[in-house]
DNA sequence: TTCTCTACTGTGAACGCTCACAGAAGCATG
DNA sequence: CATGCTTCTGTGAGCGTTCACAGTAGAGAA
């Protein structure tokens, strides 16, 4: 392994140097980086061995400039950041992301717009064109950004179904409703049949869909939906316990709360305790999500798990395909349930 | 506000596009654009104007291929990413690098280097200049990669001291050392004597500082130090309630614990209170980071606040100089005690 | 033979910018 | 009047790549 630029910083190869040293032309490497369509078996070979030695990277700028792509997305948070560097997912669908787009050598860029000066910034940012696409990871509807770059036809795939955009906007998102559904059907199982429930900011498709899940099992199983029984919150784990408060003062006769993310059920297990119920034993709880928050809690939650590995690879796939010309798409991902001790 | 491009993607105006409508040549503007030297005040003005109607954003890979720049930096994670993903602390950092760059107009490239493989391949991406430095977060001692940059010349500031890197890499850290000196005193201040330890990893400087720390005031006050009060973690929350595990069969008449970071205090709670141990009480904890898993704890945690917020900045700052050209540089910040319900 | 088709190769001409340089204009100094 | 200096401006070249196009050579068909 003879590296040509030992020590300091030497000017790096370009593909002249490769055509030089493999006896072939420009064009004949460039052939080879892109796919190596029309290039004889032997010229390939050459070039290849001309790029080890060599130790030749290409030049990504100089592409860019002349192919019009930048061969980079963005990762864009739109709202206060808070919100998403607190919660767990945020994570593992970061580092999804990043995973899935370096196997196609895509690095990724970290935008964060939290203000009104962020947004104008990075809209004209990624609107100049120098991203291909974006990953857009923002809850609540009506979203200015969004609704901007798709305007400027700038290729989008948010996580989870943003409200507000037209349909023409590409999502990836968990089965919501359903999830939430087989919890309420996994408390109900165990015998529970005052089932509170902390949901989701109702601004929010995550927030609506899992709340609907609980009201359509409930009315499945013939039970009424006592509107004491519903609280909402903001997925924060503040809310959880304020939510946790005032199901006690209105229902207290509760056997168990179906929680609609796992940091808010972190709030209500502290409530309960405080209050003087044992988890599971008085009252069953249920989170969502699957996050470390989940396992961290104590007893550990029993949870819908979002499969955030699939999430991640789901959008980054139909990101690059409408970046490849391919029209926007939907894609809704099926979740699971977590059995552990809070039930 | 007219917006020559409304709708579709219309190919973006040149800077030959704001020359003609200012009515001055390509040179003018780029001096313009690059702080506005040597320029008349009113060609500055007509070529501001010509910028605001013509909405020319500069393109960055044009510019980068003459420069040699990429005006942008990476964000690297050497190490297997659970760790880092699960850690509140890093999300943190990750928010005030972003915010810290965007402010300098330079995006931030996250690169994972989990895997041998990618470790190669973006090791290479970043020799060859796609970066104009790296912000490095990797605590454990002997990382190639750092090693490689370092030797390649490319600008690196990590997040802690590196051990083993030679003298000449920046870095930026709490001041470890006297975070825990401070909570050991606060424990003491408190009437405890038998206090226990969970360290973090002893390949870490955070780890071995934090311990040193403990020691010196035990020292200090006369007090013995004893083996059995001292157990080693790796910061994660299994690895405390392991130690916290061994602390109660070596040393059952421990007061006191002081825990290397937030997540392993978790850890270190749940055990005694299995353990039937009250805490504060019977056992107070002390933590370490002030990480969102201080206040998700019951009961929330006293620990030692790092100024994460400050790391990020700095590491930016110095950064940039060293792109800039300045020597490498280390910066040591002060950590805070912050007391909850856990002493 | 001659023509066409396919597989492959080399060569300018961009892409949009910055940089070095040349030059102009204004003003003071010799 | 020449000379120098400073401030400002325009121009050509070139950064490293891809793309379109023009070839070349060989094989098969007419």
């Amino acid at each position: 392994m003879t590296m040509s630029h030992t020590g300091g910083r030497r000017r790096p190869p370009t593909i002249h140097d490769v055509a030089r040293e493999a006896g072939v032309s420009r064009g004949t490497v460039s052939r080879v980086l892109n796919g190596g369509h029309y290039v004889s078996p032997a010229a390939q070979e050459a070039v290849n061995a001309a790029i080890r030695k060599t130790g030749y990277v290409v030049n990504r700028h100089a592409r860019s400039l002349i192919t019009g792509r930048s061969d980079s997305v963005g990762f864009l948070l739109t709202e206060p950041q808070e919100r998403f560097f607190e919660d767990p997912n945020f994570n593992v669908l970061l580092r999804g992301c990043t995973q899935a787009l370096a196997a196609h050598d895509i690095p990724l860029l970290l935008m964060l717009a939290g203000t009104e000066d962020e947004r104008r910034r990075i809209t004209r940012y990624i609107t100049a064109g120098h991203v291909d696409g974006v990953l857009l990871v923002s809850s609540h509807s009506g979203d200015p950004v969004a609704q901007e770059l798709r305007e400027a036809g700038v290729p989008l795939v948010a996580c989870g179904k943003p409200i507000g955009l037209g349909s023409k906007v590409s999502y990836v998102a968990a089965d919501d409703r359903d999830g939430a559904r087989d919890m309420v059907r996994h408390l109900l199982s165990l015998g529970r049949r005052r089932i509170g429930v902390v949901t989701g900011p109702l601004d929010t498709p995550g927030g609506v869909e899992r709340l609907a899940g609980y009201k359509e099992v409930l009315a499945e199983e013939g039970l009424p939906i006592d509107d004491d029984l519903v609280v909402s919150g903001d997925y924060s784990r503040a809310s959880g316990e304020a939510g946790a408060e005032r199901l006690l003062t209105q229902a207290p006769d509760i056997d168990a709360v179906f929680v609609a993310s796992d940091l808010m059920a972190q709030g209500v297990l502290a409530t309960l305790q405080r209050a003087g119920r044992r988890v599971p034993q008085d009252v069953a709880v249920g989170g969502f999500d699957d996050s470390p928050a989940a396992v961290a809690a104590s007893p550990e939650l029993t949870t819908i798990r979002q499969p955030w590995d699939r999430i991640s690879a789901e959008m980054v796939r139909v990101l690059l395909a409408q970046i490849g010309g391919e029209d926007p798409a939907a894609v809704i991902l099926p979740t699971e349930l977590v059995k552990r001790e809070s039930t």
